[in-house]
DNA sequence: TCGTAACCGAGACGGTACGTCTGGTCTTTTT
DNA sequence: AAAAAGACCAGACGTACCGTCTCGGTTACGA
């Protein structure tokens, strides 16, 4: 089908590598100090836990970790992005990739996990954030794809394509729109808050994308 | 089913009325002009399509109106409130319900009818602006539900009500799911620009919630 | 002395009438109620007590008196002569001229009168503040050589022209010479507050001046 | 006599030095530009000079000096203070002190470069909103009498000691009065207006001080 | 081993926008 | 038509942060 071969196109890594933080020392002058940058994280990670993204200042961050606002700028461009590094590590290394040998159960275990994160309050209260901040800036977007949502979406990927390999899927699923099937509807209520994201839920949205794999619509 | 009577209970209108937006005129003293707020909610659309609801100012909104500061902040305690106000109204008398008898066509109808609303700049821009302020603003998240959420999905709960009526859904179907099921993926989309919002995506969403109503699931 | 005739030019009030107030009712429409006006002025006299002229505003005026601010300014431009309205008239009633038959005696009393009003804190600091208000509002200064300086410099005119009828002052003394320097260290003191106003400080002022009147200087 | 002691008591000067107007800074952080200071000063004068204190802004300060608001926040804590500093340190450098060796020269040299200095607008309009703000701020009406009157009296009464020296007056002569017998009267018509500021005023008035002195009086 | 480049914390820099306040005017209904 | 009430436009207030720059000082390479 053309159509999936375009229309369908993921959002795509640029290689297969995690995305490297920041460039090497280049070997003149004082190199930038790890301890500076852990304090600045750590202070980043109280405050957003803390009082939220939205008001967090970045003179605050350099007053709680101890150093000056240029050490900040230095390494972050912006708020957004000094949140993003913040967050992400901390919560990739936190979501496991259930393997279960089952479609199904791998699909409960995915968003079970998700709405677990999510309602551990400093989570989800970030999470809200940092997409909050990732309307309002370009540039953040754009990391926010590369370093979130792709890294988080090959993984997803993954359990599917052994699930394509289990036979369970056919090979030319429309795996994206499965994902956006699975996740879309639990980040529509962590955003606007109009129903709850409990078990049951969970359940139902499996119980829906199951029905939809087992009749051939994805 | 419990769990239906408890754990899928959609977001709830207070009354049938609609959300009177002001208290009347309490007969004392000069009453509101209606031409300020004409003309403040005029140049609120207008700088949100012109640059978006991050970096427009409320400084800026009194300079195009001719109007004084305080006269917005008499109507508005802030920047996301007035901006609600001047998209919702328009937003909702755009947005038309289809009923065509059948609820493929009308499931069809409505994610068809965002998408083309999304696509258009303006309309997707501050859709974005404002799901980011919600985020920020606690008071301003209830707005929304009262004043966005709740309206929205009144209506699309209607079509849901008539499907049932003609025996397509079962009376007790969930319908607070088939609705996430339907929008959570196009405003996951929307907000992460992983993957495009086209006439496919319409089809292919539709099409899998299709499968899980007949599969029983829903 | 040519000098005299110039140079020496005293203040001259228009005419030898007190400055009517305001013009009489018209005749045509509702007439301005007293009731209100004193009202305001009563509001106003307390606040200038209260907290000063610079920190009494319009607003708060019409607040205390029950008052619309627009039954403000129909009677009064500015604040400054809203002031002016309540101070002059009460300080006008107290400050009696004495008539000792004594030059001497005359201006110790016209001296310590003056010094036992400012030194009672409200007398002093509406004072105060008025002068400073005068400084900064030419019409407001015009008022108050017109409703303040003329008229008590007029009454201690009269006090020197009694004397000069006793013989203890010649026929063309200059008058306004002796008034500004029985009267302006007094003034100088209160706005600079840079030494005390007590009696021993009347009676060395009155008695340097004596001492300049007997030595035929004035 | 007792009562020079108490009663006669002059503002006093805290030490024999000059005023710091701010303290030195501490080592950490970047100083406060001299520039800037400058640039802030200079505007201030020429506002002072154009428009007067009343309708002077600190925001056009800013704006003319290119500079930003918090940077003159930075340094003077109102208005008032700004205007103090822009004017006194100018006006103390331009008031010579005269040592003519003899008392009668000495007051009309004094009195002649105030009135001199006065009539210059720009100097008698600063000087009189100047007073104007004293009386409606007292944390200005201190700074005031620190940076300005002690200055200027400290001056003044050096000639007046320089005269006791000569034996023109009396070692315990009531110095704080004659200079408010000079002074006073000058000040008095210069916030009043009611009388001219002119070479026969200043002769007129050091005769009568004179006289005073010479009858013993002081 | 010494110079120098780039770092460090601290905090001032020029700016922008905030939300509040006051001034003087205008528009209601009520008297 | 004046009254009280209170909204109107205008714009300064003082504050909070922004992202950059300057200060005196430190660190680690490479000549």
């Amino acid at each position: 089908m053309a159509r999936q071969d375009v229309a369908r196109q993921d959002v795509a890594p640029t290689s297969g590598l995690p995305v490297p933080r920041r460039e090497p020392h280049p070997g003149r002058g004082r190199p930038l100090s790890d301890d500076t940058e852990r304090a600045i994280l750590q202070a980043t990670s109280e405050l957003l836990a803390e009082r939220g993204l939205a008001s967090m200042t970045i003179e605050e961050v350099a007053a709680r970790a101890h150093v000056g606002k240029a050490s900040i700028y230095r390494r972050w461009p912006t708020k957004g992005t000094l949140a993003l590094d913040a967050f992400v590590t901390d919560y990739l290394a936190h979501q496991q990739v259930p393997d279960t040998g089952s479609l199904r159960d791998d699909l409960l275990g995915l968003l079970r996990a998700w709405v677990r994160a999510v309602r551990q309050s400093t989570v989800g209260r970030t999470l809200k954030g940092l997409i909050a901040e990732v309307q309002r800036d370009p540039e953040l977007a754009d990391a926010w794809r590369d370093r979130f949502v792709v890294p988080l979406r090959t993984r997803h990927l993954a359990v599917l394509q052994r699930s394509i390999e289990r036979g369970e899927l056919v090979p030319h699923a429309n795996t994206g729109l499965l994902l956006d099937l699975l996740f879309g509807p639990a980040y529509h209520r962590l955003l606007h808050g109009h129903m709850p994201l409990n078990d049951a839920f969970v359940e139902d949205v499996v119980a829906a994308v199951m029905a939809a794999v087992e009749a051939g619509t994805i």
